[in-house]
DNA sequence: CACCATGCCTGAACAATGTTAAGTTGTCAA
DNA sequence: TTGACAACTTAACATTGTTCAGGCATGGTG
């Protein structure tokens, strides 16, 4: 690494060792030692270690921004919110846990949010009311944060523990009883499909609403 | 606090520390001291702490159980759903950040997970599939996860920074433009209401499908 | 050219944290 | 009385986030 420490180039460089090496890993130290650099260096771009996390938050979040501005405006709310909800979901898997680290926090770039205003444009240009709009983003959010924490949890202990969800195992943890959420528990499949599943049903929540 | 210390003792004042004082104050030696103890008593109980996270996670969950359980059994599955979303969103709301730290934990008590056999009893009864049954509690579940992990987040900025969530500052710092986003953003409501309405949509969604 | 201010970084140090090792006390059984 | 075991304490360790005083370059000003 070529010295010379900017801002941006110290939120990149925290990402990539969150990917690597995982949260625990991510020390103050370590971080300036990928940057060729003593560890107080970062305190003079940076007021601590919760404004870093948070920078590397906004990040995640304007990469979204970006990914979605990319993709070409859909026929109608249904394609929008799908593209919202695979890009959002995409971003939050390249990081480990990023689901569980970078949903619900704070967003320090006005430019992420005003990411929604084209929407909000098709949209009631369609028929929907403003508010109507939010709920809208907003259910589709929290699915899709809720639905990424539990898939990241599942991935990552499947790794250390790769008995834990065989069929097998699993059963024999539930004990004696319970033959419904067992019989589920084996048809249990992972991935995209079950997002698309998920999604879908979500989605046709808010077809039904009256207005749609 | 009377001396003798016990594993559920340590997780039950972990619990109140953390509601008193948060995830940061939540170390060892504070948690000792609660318990009129030195700090490595708690290994004698504990293997380290992130044993007892999962275990704080996992008593959590056997409150959602039990509590839900209390609750009559409904008239079909929307009453069943929307009796345990609440009951979820409720007991992570008692806690800090109660979302964000205790979704996605490994379940460590089988019987948490057996809790799903009478739901899924009743609405096989009714005509839905295993994994109908199982889709159903799953999106429930991330919805309210995500939900939660927003409304706590939004709850704590507005303790330490109140004038960000006021419409006047919030529309300064969008800038220019974004009107529509802005102007969803005033109608924004907090709270059991907007919680029921979402509600109200995903199990909209769960109604659409074919043989619900 | 001399000077000095400013931006960026280092070295050393601090308090706080999770965790371990070794020793102490109490209690009950043989 | 002795001994074994459970439950705890004291002391210590490495690692963490963070601060502070100083150093070194660079570039503008007299």
């Amino acid at each position: 690494m070529t010295k010379g420490i900017t801002r941006e180039r110290i939120i990149t460089a925290a990402l990539e060792l969150l990917d690597d090496q995982g949260m625990d890993a991510l020390t103050v130290r370590a971080l300036a030692s990928r940057l060729d650099v003593r560890a107080p260096a970062l305190y003079w771009h940076v007021r601590n270690k919760q404004e870093l996390l948070d920078e590397m938050a906004t990040e995640v979040m304007r990469r979204v921004s970006s990914a979605f501005a990319a993709v070409p405006p859909g026929d109608g709310w249904r394609d929008d919110l799908t593209a919202y909800a695979r890009v959002l979901r995409a971003e939050y898997l390249v990081h480990r846990d990023g689901a569980r680290i970078f949903s619900g926090t704070r967003i320090t770039d006005p430019d992420v949010v005003r990411m929604k205003e084209p929407l909000f444009e098709r949209w009631t240009a369609a028929g929907w009311k403003p508010a109507d709009a939010d709920d809208a983003v907003d259910v589709v959010t929290a699915f899709v944060v809720g639905f990424v924490i539990e898939e990241q949890e599942r991935r990552q202990a499947a790794e250390t523990d790769p008995t834990r969800y065989s069929a097998t195992e699993r059963d024999a943890w539930l004990g004696e009883g319970a033959s419904l959420v067992k019989e589920a528990g084996h048809l249990l499949d992972d991935g995209d499909q079950r997002f698309e599943r998920h999604l879908g049903i979500v989605l046709d929540g808010l077809a039904a609403r009256p207005d749609a």
